[in-house]
DNA sequence: CTTTGTGAAAACATTCACAGCC
DNA sequence: GGCTGTGAATGTTTTCACAAAG
């Protein structure tokens, strides 16, 4: 029921709980109730919890036991009543009149991510992001033990990258099987992705990240989301765009209702359906 | 206005607008009209007209002409009348009874990206992932050449790297106003991040990816995405539980009405703020 | 008849503001 | 006094469903 057809996978979009499904499907029950607690948290809220868990980790290190949702809020870069509210999502964990025991929270947030198992990670496609991405130290330090790497490549097969010797694609199946890979990431070029994809989840992986420029197409219960550093970078141009346009169209207003479109290319007049000059 | 203190960066979140503080800075003008058509697409929206560009790309090397919104909504895994939806913020410029001409939707797509105009781009940090970044064949396909490269390495210092030069990262400010970079690539450990973002906006950079596991703070005219793969990795990590929590109390829930709350934990009763079982 | 474009409704997320507890 | 936890209010995004257009 995660990322099916509609909703553009991970990355960017990250809204809507992708459960539509099973309401759907159980039209007699209205809430099945039992299986509510982990689906109740917002999807934008797992994701903002992520983030108190690496600020908090910080707090700890520096010997530091109690927090204030004001504090961990403005270290976290969100605002409190925000952070209160996510947090009320896992539980009750503060004291009131005195903040939150940095202990205590990171220990429900681990337990609420599911990170007191490990989740093995393989990679596929040790080309530069691949490479980068073996070698990446925030994996392994965070509970994702990299257990695998593969490529097409046969002239790779064998050679240990980062400490781990590459293998090649067609054993995924079997070796992710073997290992119990939860985590596929896919850094390969666009044209073998989804043919990477449909392996990892025949060799049991049920949550892909991937960093190919392509849609990928899965069962229900397989959870993708996607990294896409060229659409990260559009939606800096997109602000970019904006922010000039913005100025421009300040520049106009500023002196009285003159010509003011002056420097504003022809096809402007028309954005967004509404005629902006007459 | 955009990115500022509250809201977590880029990466996940993506909601909310971001010009809350445009807002507040002039109460007497309610909307100042003129600068409110790129403002009106939804941050959402601006997300998704990336990937549908990049789907129409395709398309349009096949040399598809014309899709209706049924096939472009599938090819970039949304449904139909959200992608309709989307585009109708940028304008009308579909046939009805016939769908949109791929290179028309191309154009718009690109000029409300403001793809129009290149971006240069300059990458801080020259490890693994900046090594992967700097070799990254999408920017520059993309309309983002690199055009600086940077690291604290002296050792580095005039290496070419992707067939650029890197150059010392005390140099940024310099050379970010020399080559009017816009878009600031953050690939440094956390430590450094900071210090470097400040550099680059002393540079005249509007724009930060920051792939670094920290929050920046920036002024409210810069505008910041991240990318946190230790966030993306917990965020699978947590659906990854949530099935198996669901699976392990859909056992207890199918044998029909009978108790149906009966392994559910004591706390299960109040979640949310509201009662679930009466 | 097919498909777009879009108001209106529904779902979702954030912020406010304050009762309740320390 | 200070701070958490949370209903209620507000704002945003998605979905529905259909009139308008070719």
């Amino acid at each position: 029921m995660t990322s099916h057809g509609d909703d553009v996978q991970g990355g960017e979009d990250r809204s809507g709980t992708g459960d539509r499904a099973a309401a759907k499907e159980s039209p007699d029950v209205e809430v099945p109730a039992a299986r509510e607690r982990a689906r109740a948290i917002p999807e934008a809220a797992v994701a903002r919890l992520a983030v108190y868990l690496r600020v908090l980790s910080g707090f700890d290190e520096e010997s530091v036991t109690t927090v204030s949702s004001e504090e961990l809020a403005a270290a976290a870069g969100v605002n409190s009543a925000k952070l209160r509210k996510d947090l009320s999502y896992i539980g009750s964990y503060g004291t009131r009149g005195v903040g939150y025991e940095v202990s205590v929270l990171i220990g429900q947030i681990e337990r609420t991510l599911g990170l007191t198992r490990k989740h093995s990670v393989a990679v596929v496609g040790i080309g530069n992001l691949g490479h980068a991405l073996a070698n990446y130290g925030g994996f392994p330090s965070r509970g994702f033990p990299v257990s695998a790497l593969f490529d097409l490549d046969p002239d790779l097969d064998g050679v240990p990258v980062g400490g781990i010797p590459v293998r090649h694609v067609d054993d995924i199946v079997e070796v992710c099987q073997e290992r119990e890979v939860t985590i596929g990431v896919i850094a390969t070029p666009a044209q073998g992705a989804q043919e990477v994809c449909d392996r990892l989840v025949a060799g049991g992986v049920s949550c892909i990240l991937n960093f190919a420029p392509v849609v990928l197409q899965v069962p229900d219960d397989v959870e993708v989301r996607k990294v896409d550093l060229a659409v990260e970078m559009q939606i800096l141009s997109f602000h970019v765009a904006r922010r000039q346009q913005d100025a421009a169209t300040a520049n106009g207003a500023d002196l009285g209702p003159l010509d003011g479109a002056g420097p504003v290319p022809a096809e402007m007049d028309s954005v967004n359906g509404m005629v902006v000059r007459p």
